[in-house]
DNA sequence: GTGAGTGCAAAGCATTTGCACCTTT
DNA sequence: AAAGGTGCAAATGCTTTGCACTCAC
């Protein structure tokens, strides 16, 4: 099921409405394809004619992000970012300390480990909410 | 070495001052010995009738941070919080969704990951600021 | 004595919220 | 018609900053 879909079957079923606003925000949020901060999102939906305030691209965030459709990055600053969750597999997210960039990272690798969290700690981990700050290959030279 | 020793070794080093601030923030947050917020590290320097502004108290954790002494654990939400690090082997931090507890554990097991990490991604993670959200062993029932 | 540090108060700033009006259902 | 959504503006609240005074060196 594309993410649309799941996005109208959602709605539909928690009794919530389909308006401009909210099909605009997951077009953008579509479009963009990397995490974006709130205001890009709000930015990229007013270029397109569709007028949108603000804080209702922060309502519709919250919406999809309780949908399970959207990410939220925190990288430990003000700012968070958001991503479209629909269409991959689960992920983790590197962020660069020095330039800021992020990048996403299968969840393979870290199987063994959250089933270990799982298993002997028996905590759940969110999946969609790994965040690890570091230096990337670029920066590697430039701090530390 | 104790992490008061480190700690005036390295302000004198670079040419920083000792003041009864500092001295209490950093005995405050051994006292503590878990993640606090800046307004609880203000909170009980006040009661110990040392006089500080919780500014001073977050330009001392920042200074304390850049010595590495000090973790700043960010919960994806507005607060902040912050630990001293100076005699623990480096951990992560599980914060749970439902109640907010904050639990530490060991690195051992995501060695092989960060290994990874490093060698295929060239990302050299920033191993004191790991945070995973999740749902811990009591709150199992209560949420999700 | 000198410049780093502090207290105080004010500003920042992403995000949230209250409320009246509008629009989807 | 009813209730959920939106826009607008104001509030939040942690954190940061400017500035004059103080104090560690």
């Amino acid at each position: 099921m594309s993410c649309e879909a799941f996005f109208l079957e959602q709605l539909h079923q928690l009794g919530y409405r389909l308006t401009p606003q909210r099909e605009m925000v997951l077009v953008v949020l579509h479009e963009i394809g990397h995490p974006a901060a709130a205001e890009e999102i709000f930015t990229r939906v007013a270029e397109k004619s569709s007028s949108i305030e603000l804080s209702t691209v922060y309502r519709t965030l919250d919406l999809l992000h309780s949908m399970n459709l959207v990410t939220i990055i925190d990288k430990g600053e003000k700012l968070r970012f958001y991503e479209l969750e629909g269409n991959f597999a689960p992920h983790m997210h590197l962020v660069c300390r020095s330039c800021g960039k992020i990048t996403s990272v299968e969840m393979a690798y870290l199987q063994s480990f959250l089933d270990h969290l799982r298993e002997s700690l028996h905590f759940n981990p969110d999946l969609g909410n790994i965040v690890l700050q570091g230096v990337c290959k670029e920066c590697k030279g430039v701090v530390q």
